[in-house]
DNA sequence: GTGAAAGCGCTAACAT
DNA sequence: ATGTTAGCGCTTTCAC
């Protein structure tokens, strides 16, 4: 007696048609030599058992989980939630899914997800989140792409033009008056190149930068107050600000209308990101484009092809140069 | 001779060890009597080939795969970011992955994304997004929870009192002095409870109802264009705008900001979500706040008791009645 | 053109 | 306290 509650495998499909459980693998396979009769027979079976493939028979046989793992800080911020969007797209078109980990910017938790990925078999990461400390990634065995930062010379990374964008930024703001414009970021580094686009054209033009950090992660309420004591302190020596994510130009924004400060007239406000999400929140803001759609297929592309060639990332220990895509600029209202 | 490069299995752990297979399953599993020096000698032969369990073998063998689908429309969308990022940890607490579905609001989509799920056999489905007509969903045999949207009455499905928070957005609107309030969503039905609530505060008031709607996918910059389209016909005769979500909020304000528009003076306006992306773009906005993550872990627990009860929703044929947790009122500069 | 047998990495039954 | 055997659902030799 048949179980029929029970998700019916091959063999079950092999039975019902008559033929033996390779034919019927065959058949989904579209391998050899099959008479039209055979799998007019097959497709038959499976149509009225509905039968799906097992794929994770399939995974365990052919060494491959067409799973890959997807590290981002968290997809509630508008930026990551399109990436993985864009990433999910450009993977599926492949035949590869996403396992998604938000690390909320823990490096514990990040490395607990490298872990599970590795258990989980997954056929290759992409990271968009990287708390620097992380030694681990250095000897994962497994292909590796990063988004946006850099973790080490030999993982290849794609990014925009980050120094371009910053400097297209503050160009804005200069081109538009402003004699002192600030920077607002998350973390003050020389490896933030939208910070050294900010100071290159501030050098240029002679004008002596103004910078102020707000972590990332940090929770509301301290992360505006953080932002209004900030800005408060620096106004009216301030006349502009080069914010370098569109959610810290929105707390900017709502800083002035709270203060009664004139957006743009006395003071211009430039974000970055451009996020479909942010573009409709705040559609006046403006921002610097992110070519998110291009920064994604270049990460899946560099990825499918270690995995096609395995080249594991740790293998090739040669120096990588990182993949960058230009920003756009878009002015709105703000400045 | 062994391959180093391989990844390690169970059986070569075994072998450094000098025990059989089984015994390494056992310490991996903490199941029986193990000596304490067999203990050791497997847990040092784990550790020098840093070996990790192949999840894809327990997965095929014990039959459950400890990964649950979840398909939303994008979560390039805040609320739905947050969504998935909420139920990504209430799941991992359980020992579950998550596969990450964007259906971009497309049946089409979200139809091959259930083959898809089925085919990597989930353990169970998460759905957040529906194309009411996709009667797929009738016949899946695999524990299924809806959220917010609620798919068929045997259907379990979570989701915040839309309703009351239709009323409140209403009533804050009518307090705050509005006397034309009119509605700004993305599909008018009966179904839609937000709608609801905001007509029965109108009937009540007596007031007449002026309902604007713009598709949620309606990509820019036609949603911009029909949005202020909208708006500049019923102005002044509106006085307020409730938008049944924050990001429709913000164009608002945006064209209130570019017609010279006062806010709230002239015009008063509250969102509905209160995600905190967009509590950080926009800070100044009232709006009504999901209970994200309430509605996720109510969602997570319901799908998990499926799983372990081998209840599945195709099974029980009653009628289940929808997890509602309450909202609550943020209200800012705009009202 | 089609089938039988072996095996991917693991664990549950059944020994001892 | 530990080992042997069988099998999850599939594909890949190798036969015929």
């Amino acid at each position: 007696m048949a179980e029929p509650n029970q998700t019916p495998s091959l063999v079950d499909v092999a039975a019902r048609a008559g033929v033996s459980p390779t034919t019927v693998s065959r058949v989904l396979n579209n391998r050899g030599y099959l008479s039209q009769r055979t799998k007019d027979r097959v497709a038959q079976a499976i149509e009225e058992l509905n039968y799906r493939p097992n794929e994770v028979a399939r995974a365990l046989l052919g060494q491959r989980t067409k799973m890959i793992g997807v590290i981002v800080p968290t997809v509630a911020l508008p930026f990551f939630g399109e990436v993985v969007v864009s990433l999910e797209h450009a993977l599926e078109q492949h035949g590869y899914r996403l396992l998604l980990c938000n690390s909320l910017g823990r490096a514990d938790l990040e490395r607990e997800y490298l872990d599970l990925l590795i258990s989980n078999r997954v056929d290759g990461i992409i990271s968009g989140a990287h708390n620097d400390a992380i030694p681990e990634y250095a000897d994962i065995k497994l292909p590796l792409v990063t988004i946006d930062r850099q973790l080490a010379p030999q993982i290849p990374n794609v990014r925009c033009d980050n120094e371009a964008g910053g400097r297209m930024a503050t160009e804005l703001l200069l081109r538009r008056g402003c004699r002192h414009p600030a920077l607002l970021t998350s973390t003050s580094s020389p490896r933030n190149m939208r910070e050294a686009g900010y100071r290159a054209v501030l050098a240029e033009a002679g004008i002596e930068p103004i910078v102020g950090t707000v972590n990332f992660h940090t929770p509301e309420p301290r992360r505006t107050q953080q932002i209004d004591a900030w800005l408060s302190r620096w106004l009216p020596n301030v006349d502009g600000v080069f914010a370098t994510d569109d959610l810290m130009a929105g707390t900017v924004l709502e800083w002035a209308a709270q203060s009664g400060v004139a957006v743009p007239d006395q003071l211009r406000v430039v974000g970055f990101d451009g996020t479909e999400a942010i573009r409709r929140a705040l559609p006046g803001l403006s921002t610097v484009r992110q070519p998110i759609r291009l920064i994604c297929r270049g990460a899946t592309d560099l990825l499918l092809s270690q995995i096609d060639n395995h080249a594991f990332s740790a293998g090739d220990q040669q120096r990588i140069k990182p993949l960058e895509f230009p920003v756009s600029l878009f002015e709105g209202r703000t400045t």
